[in-house]
DNA sequence: GCCATAGTTAGGCATGTCCTTAACTATGAG
DNA sequence: CTCATAGTTAAGGACATGCCTAACTATGGC
């Protein structure tokens, strides 16, 4: 079972934005620059700058300044571990399904509760 | 490829607070009172039922009173919209990195950049 | 009917988010 | 050097979030 510290917050937090979620699909065809992740976007320079300050801190983006060019590019661990945290509620959930369905084949007498 | 609506928003937002988190935790391994939601919980009540609002709006948990007392329990569909998005993107990063493999594998000469 | 339990509503406060404009720095082209 | 390009910093405004307390309603046990 992973550890997941409090980086969830940040992920999570980072891709409930529709914009960012927009930067994440442009980065993962490819790395890409300020201004050419900007271009698509109807906002200013300086607000596309904030969205990548929360994808940097977070740690799903990572940039370098060449010259007077910043390439931002993906880091897709990140997005695994997100990925990773719902995949273990899912089976969990589905765990719970198959051990609920042999107990109601088992002794069909009380309903669900709780743990089971 | 699937739509995703405005909704991914509200589920990743849902999904980036701890104690939202917890909550989904303890309704996975089966349905709960409220009271029984909060009892884990360092807050008061009121502030529990935000919560539950807030993941009942985004139609991650459902819930219905029976006389005094609402149940809650998990609905699985909306935690797996948000788990095939980050799939889509982790595949698409996957494809394009075996692409540029076999690209660079065919002519070594100029590096990645763009769409590719 | 009386009281405890379970939940709800209302109001407010501190902080965080998303965006703006204005002014600024640094780099590359000619 | 001069100018355009690429990015950055600072300040602030509008609104959302997460929490609280106080006061309230509805139900069930006795």
């Amino acid at each position: 079972m992973p550890n997941y510290g409090g980086s969830l917050d940040r992920v999570f937090q980072a891709l409930a934005d529709e914009t960012r979620r927009a930067m994440v699909q442009r980065l993962i065809r490819g790395p890409v620059s300020v201004s050419e992740l900007a271009r698509p976007l109807e906002m200013s320079l300086p607000a596309v700058m904030q969205h990548i300050q929360v994808l940097e801190a977070c740690g799903l983006v990572r940039s370098e300044k060449i010259g007077r060019v910043r390439t931002c590019r993906i880091e897709p661990d990140v997005l695994r571990t997100a990925e990773d945290w719902l995949a273990e509620q899912r089976t969990s959930w589905e765990r719970r399904l198959d051990r609920l369905g042999d107990y109601l084949l088992d002794d069909p007498g009380t309903p669900e509760q709780g743990s089971l």
